[in-house]
RNA sequence: UGGGGCGUCGUCAAGUGGUAAGACACAGGAUUUUGGUUCCUGCAUUCGGAGGUUCGAGUCCUCCCGCCCCAGCCA
């Protein structure tokens, strides 16, 4: 990837790496970290943070590590750590030898949790998760001292190791920080630091059976890894507090300073990961990298590409304030990324029969046609003409109006790369009176797409002949809500009241250019004046292509219709 | 109404006391064998509001308003 696909902006994030450089705080040292939970899938969302981080690492000359954040092993996977770094790699981004995991560290941890102890800074609550809660106090009154919080050092030792041994059942006994619970900020009213729980780890399997909660594990795992800038969202500024104070509190020699940043918010999707669960579970979308999903497997499956989402990421800007980023940012990247190298194929995707009739019958001629305009190192390829096309359903109205270029009874337009051809008939269904046939006239002396006599023509149609025509599904792809805010509160409904209908429409008798028969996943193009596509990775089988949507093409006439 | 944050164009976002970058979106126009691309042009006399300091304020001060986060043995 080049230097600039990588640079993040000026932003105050790099503002204050660049003053700590110079300052020379970590001897000019910079070390970041992504730490994504092996909960669930990666979203573009995490593309941010991602971006960010890795980012950073390369424009400073530093480095990026990649850790799990596995602390809760109810909720976590090996299936959700293999997808992780699947996508983390396909963005681009490389960690080395750089891979951690948070539960490679619990000994260290129990040793520092055995440090607190010590200092009369940690003590084992018997109170139950209810009556913690009850004792927090609330939002505008202080909370109330456990009575098990001054436990002798002695006993506090005895207990924990206990709770280590698994002498105690799930849920009966804590341990819990020993700060301050009239503390203005909840967070640091004797935070839990462990909790049991009997629970097979994905990774430690039964060897512990406490593990510790993410304040206490995060700041010390960053410490341990010599973390010099800890980024996280803006979630997490109550928690800074307590970040600093563990690392106060116990002899880590790395003290990282935790900055936080906004999160992602996309128009006309949902990011939340309980969300986006739930539109997988309850079957709205048809798994995890069902392309209509932002996660990153859903738009790799959509055809979205790594050097796309950089550029979106590169292009968002960071900052503190909430905000929602258009969608149509995103759609934006794609489609320059891939106007530069996607090579244009024509598709009809409703097609209409048209018959030359002064084609003749069993005749085929092949015609010139570029690869792709903007890249002249693409080459040129033939493609088949005949007397029986197919050309798009749009591009034919029986009574066309006002601004409408394309074919018409009687009107004259071009076939691309082929012929000018005349409307002179039009079929229909004698029952339903449907369109279902054009009859046309060629001149054969605007062969390529030229007339010699100079005259022009409104507009150019896609085509494909029919005896050469390549069958195959396509999957038009569209928003996955209709709503550009989705979450905003209205009368008794919900997110899921504005999924969008649209978002997915199946076509099963799409004609394509003979060329793409052969085309096999990984692979993308454009369909000339409809947009990109690319080879659907799962359900495309040899000789039956199933296409997949990425984006439509800018499309003037679509919003012009739209105005009236 | 405790604490922590944040308010600059429709949407992101630069700006660090010297007279409001850029991008997307939108609107015009030019070129075009994709109503695509590309190229031009327009798009905040004003920075949540009100006062104040200053020769000068988006930037400093005061007060007010609005939005977000925190009461998990989640992260």
């Amino acid at each position: 990837m080049t230097e600039n696909e990588t640079t993040p902006g000026s932003n105050f994030i790099t503002t204050i790496i660049e003053t700590d450089l110079k300052a020379n705080i970590h001897n000019g040292r910079l070390a970041t970290r992504f730490p994504p939970e092996p909960n669930g899938y990666l979203h573009i969302g995490h593309a941010k943070s991602i971006c960010l981080n890795f980012g950073v690492a390369n424009t400073y000359n530093g480095t990026c590590n990649l850790r799990f954040d596995d602390t809760n092993p109810t909720k976590e996977d090996v299936e959700y750590v293999d997808a992780i770094m699947e996508d983390v790699r396909w963005l681009g981004f490389d960690w080395d030898d750089r891979l951690y995991y948070a539960s490679d560290y619990f000994e260290q941890l129990f040793a520092y949790a055995v440090q607190l102890i010590q200092a009369g800074k940690a003590y084992v609550d018997d109170l139950s998760a209810d009556e913690i809660r009850q004792h927090r106090g609330t939002l505008t009154e202080p909370g109330m001292d456990s009575p098990w919080r001054n436990r002798s050092v002695e006993e506090n030792l005895s207990l924990f190791q206990g709770m280590r041994a698994g002498d105690f059942e799930d849920g009966s006994r804590v341990l819990r920080a020993r700060i301050d619970m009239a503390h203005p900020n909840l967070i640091m009213r004797d935070p839990t630091l462990y909790r049991i729980r009997k629970t097979r780890h994905h990774r430690t399997g039964d060897t512990w059976c406490i593990y510790p909660m993410y304040d206490f594990t995060h700041c010390l795992s960053d410490s341990i890894e010599g973390i010099t800038h800890s980024l996280c969202t803006l979630e997490f500024e109550n928690n800074r507090t307590l970040y600093d104070w563990v690392l106060d509190n116990v002899d880590a020699t790395c003290h990282p300073q935790q900055i936080e940043f906004a999160r992602l918010n996309l128009s006309y999707t949902v990011l939340s990961k309980r969300k986006l669960i739930q539109l997988v579970e309850e079957g709205f979308v048809d798994g995890w990298d069902d392309p209509r999903m932002p996660t990153i497997c859903g738009l790799r499956r959509r055809g979205y590409t790594p050097e796309a989402i950089r550029s979106f990421c590169d292009r968002i800007g960071l900052a503190k304030r909430d905000s929602v980023v258009d969608v149509a940012l995103l759609e934006y990247t794609i489609r320059e990324d891939l106007n530069k190298r996607a090579p244009r194929v024509m598709g009809v995707l409703r097609p209409l029969k048209v018959v030359i009739e002064n084609y003749p019958e069993g005749q085929m001629d092949e015609l010139e046609a570029v690869n792709n305009p903007e890249d002249p190192n693409a080459g040129v390829r033939k493609v088949p003409f005949s007397r029986e096309i197919y050309i798009e359903r749009d591009d034919f109205m029986e009574n066309p109006p006002k601004k409408f270029y394309r074919l018409g009874p009687g009107r004259e337009v071009r076939l691309r790369y082929a012929f000018f051809v005349t409307c002179t008939d039009v079929i229909k269904d004698q029952t339903t009176g449907e369109v279902i046939e054009l009859r046309c006239t060629y001149d054969p002396t605007t062969r390529g797409g030229d007339a010699p006599d100079g005259r022009k023509v409104k507009a150019t149609l896609h085509w494909v002949s029919a005896a050469h025509a390549v069958d195959a599904e396509v999957r038009l792809y569209d928003r996955l809500f209709s709503k550009a805010n989705p979450d905003e509160k209205e009368a008794d409904k919900t997110y899921k009241d504005f999924l969008n209908p649209e978002a997915l429409e199946v076509l099963r008798d799409c004609k394509l250019e003979p060329c793409l028969a052969d085309a096999g996943p990984g692979y993308f193009c454009q369909f000339e004046r409809m947009g990109y596509f690319c080879v659907d990775t799962k359900d495309s089988q040899p000789g039956v292509p199933v296409f997949n949507r990425t984006v439509t093409l800018r499309d003037a006439w679509a919003k012009l219709q739209k105005k009236s």
